[in-house]
RNA sequence: GGACCCGUGGUGGAAUGGUUAACACGUCGCUCUUACAAGGCGAAGACUGAGAGUUCGAUUCUCUCCGGGUCCACCA
């Protein structure tokens, strides 16, 4: 027998992560045709280089399902992506190396992205994450862009992708359209400016009307100017026209969306200051000018202006400057508005008409819903993120990007026939700017699509990657619809919402049977860890601190499915002393199972109390395996540690040691019966375990090993085991206990030490206890130094104890 | 403005339509007994945010309010 790790830090736990690997204990087995698969879509994390603990919950969550499974018997299908291509990797690469031609550029970001995954996926296997690494994928990979293309023209020609002009979110700074979801709030300062415009009324008289606005610099884009239909000040006026500043007359009208207490009640309409506008230009049919070009210049402004060309705050500046000389600035008043970003540079959002390519979302809002309401969220309530989001959006889904590292979409576009050509399914993986194509109708040269797709077009495919989809039909028979979709919360409306419509379309069959939810973590000050605040708990520091099953066992602790939860400190150390508890325990059985093995015939021979704790070990089991088939991590883990730690710790092994340790001859058969029961509750409770610790669990597992290579991970989970249950041995247990808890209780009462002697016993049982007395006679001085015992009739059990 | 989640001892957090509301960290005593002082034993500490209702009985169900969080919409 191996001697035990001296302790289960990082080094014991490397030292199996090496053994697995070197054993391929985790990998898929394609030629199995018995076993059932499970499937799990994990989540690809964006290669930013390192995981946040967001990813270790998430992660640590799918993979205690993974090796849950894999025990029970099934044949587990656990690959791991990498969302390779986004933003932020394009600022860093620029940041490194300054700007470069478009495919020097794209080979600097994938170079830099196998880094930043070497590093992640270093980190996953320390933690102990049972991935198998043969089906590992990367969306920046040709095979990967063959898929999404492949995906798209699918879509194209099922109707589902369109290009399209609409207005969209745009970033000037980086110049590209943005989806909703790219965006975020914030907070700023601005000044909200009266000025003087007038009103015609019919016959042509004129009176001065007041518009507050906060982008004067738009204002050549005024089309409309509305107010509200309630409104006394101006439905009784009949004007059926207004005069703007710069003295273009523009219709006005009313519009229930105005509102009649902001500023003067008046609107001006500018295509396209807010998305309001957008709204108002195709309700009142206006017509559109366009006020801003793709840097954000100022463009289509009257010469005289001399404001084309300038930026928002130039113009701004400029036009007020000249609104102020002409007596038509009236006041200007500080306003703290919300604004859309960018988030990922965090530049003001404008909106702007542009030719993009869409996917028609807004049409398949029931269709999603549907599809979601086939599968079983974990927590239920968490579907109606999805739902929200399906019923409200307004907009169908801008895929493409005007960026440089990302799958590039898979068109082109004749101006003469005015027609946008798709790629040819064959030729995929395709980059239409390296290629030259001719119309295959009139001939003539076409222009490439130079934008690339949306990231969550790449990840929205993930199941269909996994599964092969499109390139082994068997294989995708087995492996998808995916048995489980593990993810954050935060990305139910993008990656799942996504990922329903898009696998749905091309499949016709939804993705998923189960979603199973996390929330985020939080720091300890139960704030959101930013680098600002200095709050963020890495990984790395953990694992050398505390090891990769504490975390794990944090992980598994940590509350609730889909809610947000503080890191806890005082959690991780309770795993670690928790593991503390385990090994060395491990080492008392260690010495009292040396050299046996169990034998049912030792099981005959089996005292009360044995049968007692073999029993309980059974509820236990029961639990475990029914807090698993609802994924709740935390009640599986809590019922085996309480039961290991206060029942069979605390109680048990203080029992049994002196049968450990009996060499009379007439004594074996209570050794060997003491030995049957150590070992299967030991054994047992490792196994429990296993799944969220899978390195203590190991290493342990090693003194019950009997054959090269064996693994924990090898065996079936335990199934509970009643035959030794019985009404009387619980009572014996129950009684014992309270007997020992009644002696420790003085013993701590009078100040004396727990190894002194006990005198003498009193104690009151009714008929049921006293029947159970003889049972545990020899425990209570044996194991609690009782050295004389009497025993009355009572009613209730009293308990009194002489010293 | 709309939707959802939540409010339990100093802290983090379980659970339940019904006997003294887990557990952990922390605190206070005692204790190095040959698996473990990163341990053991004992103790103190919660009228389960406020109010009302349903009920024989609510912390658990309903409503209102207060407080916290998340998401969505809008902000001229």
């Amino acid at each position: 027998m191996p001697p035990l790790a001296d302790r289960l830090d990082i080094n014991t736990e490397s030292k199996w992560q090496k053994v697995w690997e070197e054993r391929q204990l985790y990998n898929f087995d394609e030629k199995d045709k018995k076993k059932p698969i499970y499937s799990i879509d994990t989540p690809p994390p964006f290669t930013s280089g390192d995981l946040h603990m967001g990813h270790v919950l998430s992660y640590a969550y799918f993979d205690f399902v993974a090796r849950y499974k894999r025990m029970t018997g099934f044949n587990v299908y656990y690959p791991q992506g990498w969302d390779c291509q986004g933003f932020p990797t394009e600022t860093k690469v620029e940041q490194k190396y300054g700007r470069k031609p478009p495919e020097e550029f794209r080979k600097l970001c994938v170079e830099w992205t196998g880094t930043c995954i070497e590093r992640m996926r270093n980190q996953m296997q320390s933690l102990g994450f049972s991935a198998d690494w043969r089906y590992q994928y990367r969306t920046m990979d040709p095979s990967y862009h063959k898929l999404v293309q492949k995906s798209i023209l699918q879509m194209y020609d099922s109707g589902q992708i369109y290009r399209g002009e609409h207005p969209v979110f745009w970033c000037p700074s980086c110049r590209s359209a943005l989806a909703k979801t790219d965006t975020e709030e914030a907070e700023r300062q601005t000044q909200l400016h009266d000025i003087k415009f007038e009103i015609e009324s019919e016959g042509g008289k004129k009176q001065d009307l007041i518009i507050a606005t906060t982008r004067p610099e738009l204002m050549h884009a005024c089309v409309a100017v509305l107010y509200h239909p309630t409104d006394a000040r101006y439905n009784k006026l009949k004007a059926k026209h207004a005069i703007t500043a710069l003295g273009s007359r523009v219709p006005f009208k009313s519009d229930p969306d105005v509102d009649p207490a902001f500023g003067s009640g008046v609107v001006m309409v500018c295509t396209f200051g807010d998305k309001q506008d957008v709204v108002w230009m195709y309700r009142h049919k206006l017509p559109l000018i366009k006020a801003l070009d793709e840097r954000g210049k100022i463009i289509n402004a009257p010469e005289g202006l001399s404001i084309n060309g300038l930026s928002i705050t130039d113009a701004r500046a400029k036009l007020l400057e000249k609104f102020k000389l002409e007596g038509k600035l009236l006041s200007s008043k500080p306003l703290q508005q919300v604004i859309k970003v960018h988030d990922r540079c965090k530049k003001p959002i404008e909106l702007a008409l542009s030719w993009q390519w869409f996917a028609r979302i807004t049409q398949k809002r029931d269709e999603i819903v549907k599809a979601a309401r086939s599968m079983r969220w974990l927590p239920p309530f968490a579907i109606s993120y999805l739902e929200d989001w399906a019923n409200y959006v307004e907009w169908d889904w801008v895929i493409s990007r005007q960026r440089v590292f990302g799958t590039p979409l898979p068109f082109w576009y004749c101006s003469k026939c005015d027609k946008s050509i798709p790629a040819d399914e064959k030729e995929l993986p395709v980059n239409p700017p390296t290629m030259e194509k001719k119309c295959p109708k009139c001939h003539s040269a076409l222009t490439p699509e130079t934008s690339t797709c949306d990231c969550w077009v790449d990840s929205s495919v993930s199941p269909l990657a996994i599964s092969k989809w499109g390139v082994d039909e068997k294989f995708f028979k087995r492996t998808y619809p995916a048995s489980l979709r593990p993810q954050g919360v935060e990305i139910v409306r993008t990656w799942a919402f996504y990922t329903i419509y898009r696998c749905q379309e091309l499949t016709g069959k939804p993705p998923f049977v189960e979603l199973l939810l996390n929330g985020n973590v939080l720091a300890p000050d139960g704030k959101k860890m930013s680098k600002s605040l200095g709050n963020i708990i890495a990984p790395d520091k953990l694992l050398t601190d505390y090891g990769a099953d504490s975390i794990r066992i944090w992980a598994a602790l940590s509350g609730a499915m889909a809610k947000d939860r503080p890191f806890s400190y005082q959690d991780i150390q309770y795993a670690k002393s928790f593991l503390h508890k385990l090994l060395n325990a491990g080492k008392l059985v260690q010495k009292a199972v040396e050299g046996y093995e169990p034998k049912d015939n030792d099981a005959t021979h089996l005292r009360p109390i044995d049968r007692y704790f073999l029993h309980r070990l059974h509820s236990v089991v029961s639990e475990a395996n029914s807090a698993w088939s609802e994924y709740e991590f935390q009640r599986m883990t809590k019922v085996t540690q309480e039961f290991f730690w206060h029942e069979f710790c605390d109680y048990y092994l203080e029992y049994v040691k002196y049968r450990i340790y009996e060499t009379a001859a007439d004594k074996q058969h209570s050794r060997r019966a003491a030995q049957y029961a150590l070992y299967t509750i030991y054994s047992t409770v490792l196994k429990l375990l296993a799944p969220i610790t899978p390195h203590a669990s190991e290493e342990l597992w090693q003194m019950f090993a009997t054959k090269e290579n064996d693994s924990i991970h090898l065996h079936s989970y335990p199934t509970p085991v009643s035959r030794f249950s019985s009404p009387a041995s619980v009572i014996a247990g129950l009684l014992l206990a309270g007997i020992m808890a009644e002696i420790r209780q003085q013993k701590s009462a009078r100040k004396l030490p727990l190894n002194a002697p006990v005198k003498g016993l009193k104690l009151g049982l009714p008929a049921e206890q006293a029947a159970a007395l003889p049972h545990i006679e020899e425990e209570l001085k044996m194991a609690g130094g009782v050295q004389m015992i009497e025993c009355t009739d009572s009613d209730a059990i009293s308990i009194e104890v002489e010293f």
